[in-house]
DNA sequence: GTCTATAAGCCGATAGAC
DNA sequence: GTCTATCGGCTTATAGAC
């Protein structure tokens, strides 16, 4: 169903090494860690599933490498987006929409992201919940920002920031390609709803 | 280290097969569906790996089970709360509130539920993904009702239900036990978010 | 209804030829 | 670096005693 060539990975060399990357992308979307073989992943990239081990050591490698560029590659884009110039509000809704985007173009990578960190070994889940923490933090420093500046009413403000998350992330969870919102328009609708939930002062219409 | 108790199954009977579901609701949460084995689903249990097929027919019936008696238990705590007495912003708060209350009180079960949907067989996913439906419908209900109602201000309803509902299922996600807010609170805080969300006239503090 | 024992098959990973 | 062939182990599910 989806094979989405992701250019997060585009810089992933050999040849090879990126191919099988893309296929276990797809296959853990689609089917979740445990559920994919060595084999499917071997196959999407065209391949006998012993090439795999000439590039990555065991299964959950795969997963790691995942999880560790794709995390990268989501707080950079948030991080860019949040610090763009401009108020506060429009930095928010700036880097919520981009946020979202970024899910809804990236579902299957997202998907990965965010919904298979479980199966990481003990060692790479640590290191990547940390980067996680780094996107929340981001978050909560705009938040933070806007409570100082007079333009958001927040109460809690790291609770919100939690919830803020949680709407972003969910795209990944539920985004169909075909469905009737561009990545585009998520984003827009989201960061509107955001503002509010800040309660930011409204634009104009609505 | 999950091992709540869920009464959204006590009325499965005999108690062997109560067990063994209580058993799969903690497995699954904690590991998730692919990666748990019918040995550690029977030993939670108490039981031999074979006592498990005297009560289900396979691992995946065990899951069906659990999405089919969670949803439809998620689906009436929703509906109900949507159907109190009062004006619509009300019932929105009370029906925001009591769902993530819901969710964070089983998140167990919930995790579960929102997350292993994929594991299931295509009938079986095919009938839950129909009683999710059902609760989208009473989101949107609402917020329509609202907008007619002249007391939301909302856009695109649908989106917007879609979102709310994200807020609310992405609880059982991140909610631990320990945590520094309860589900009482986080229920609280979320209503009031999604009553700004829709634009609802705020009550009076923050 | 529950057990012990085990079948049948699939999985991750490796060996060794090319 | 990729292949074919295969190992050892673990999995779901069943057989048959009690």
């Amino acid at each position: 169903m989806a094979e989405t060539a992701d250019e997060s990975f585009g810089g992933v060399t050999p040849d090879a090494a990126r191919r099988l990357l893309l296929g276990a992308v797809d296959a853990f979307a689609e089917r979740g860690f445990h559920a994919t073989t060595t084999r499917d992943i071997a196959g999407r990239a065209g391949m006998s599933p012993a090439a795999l081990y000439i590039h990555y050591r065991t299964k959950e490698e795969l997963l790691y490498q995942i999880s560790r560029v794709g995390h990268e590659r989501s707080v950079v884009i948030l991080q860019e987006a949040a610090a763009v110039e401009g108020g506060v509000a429009d930095r928010l809704d700036f880097a919520v929409r981009t946020f979202v985007r970024w899910h809804a173009e990236h579902h299957t990578t997202a998907r990965v992201v965010q919904y298979e960190l479980s199966a990481l070994e003990d060692g790479h889940y640590a290191e990547i919940v940390s980067m996680r923490r780094r996107t929340e933090e981001v978050l909560r420093g705009l938040l933070e920002d806007g409570v100082a500046a007079g333009e958001f009413t927040v109460s809690d403000v790291r609770g919100t920031a939690v919830a803020v998350l949680s709407l972003c992330i969910d795209v990944a969870r539920w985004y169909r390609p075909g469905g009737p919102r561009t990545p585009e328009e998520i984003g827009a609708l989201y960061a509107g709803l955001v503002l509010r939930m800040v309660g930011a002062p409204v634009p104009v219409a609505d």
